[in-house]
DNA sequence: TCATTATATAACTGTTTAGTTATATTACCA
DNA sequence: TGGTAATATAACTAAACAGTTATATAATGA
């Protein structure tokens, strides 16, 4: 399908405004491919297409349950996108100096 | 300049490498183009097209010093990313126990 | 076995985009 | 004023990709 030759890397993968929602629906329970369609008015194809490469980067896994394919979610790899905020949040966070602190109340 | 019609997105934005290097550097210290050319080892019009996206979602601005335009970081807009990770963040997190939990929200 | 249900894959298309080279703009200085 | 340095924009190209429709695969149940 599409070749597919490229690796994919997650930042790439939650760039994606439908994978985005389709992890937050699964944070809330795991769903069946068909759920899914519902809940995001794509194509059946369309959404197997990203939990392919959701299931690819390991933020998802299937549970088969006979002809029912039910993801859930594994929110674990997003722990990347963490880590490599780290450094920043310290920009943004409300614990900084009372100066800076009182600068970004004012904004 | 290729119309650039488009609205930009930050999980867009932060999802191109060079972008993210871009703004790791610029953590470091303020950077001119010129010297983003020689560590990013792009184009001078690349890093350029990459610095107007960084400007058009608010994570640099420019302090002119004659020609040479000094870019700085503001790492502000990433609190978003920050923010949509906090629902998911328990996944990974070891530290179970609410009181940790907690003081971890503190840091 | 045959029809149905659920999902995956194939093949195609239009749009977006990162990168390039060429050129324009802007500021400085001899 | 003319030349040079620094950056931005224009125009173009090739690759990637999200979405589609059509079709294949797999499992169920009558």
């Amino acid at each position: 399908m599409d070749k597919e030759k490229y690796t994919t890397n997650l930042f790439d993968v939650i760039a994606e405004k439908n994978r985005r929602k389709m992890i937050d629906l699964l944070r809330v329970r795991p769903m069946s491919v068909g759920e899914l369609v519902e809940l995001t008015q794509l194509s059946q194809p369309g959404v197997s297409k990203h939990l392919r490469k959701l299931k690819e980067i390991g933020l998802v896994f299937i549970d088969k349950d006979s002809q029912k394919h039910i993801y859930h979610l594994n929110a674990k790899p997003l722990a990347e996108i963490d880590n490599w905020l780290k450094p920043y949040r310290k920009y943004w966070s409300n614990k900084l100096d009372s100066l800076e602190q009182l600068l970004d109340e004012e904004e």
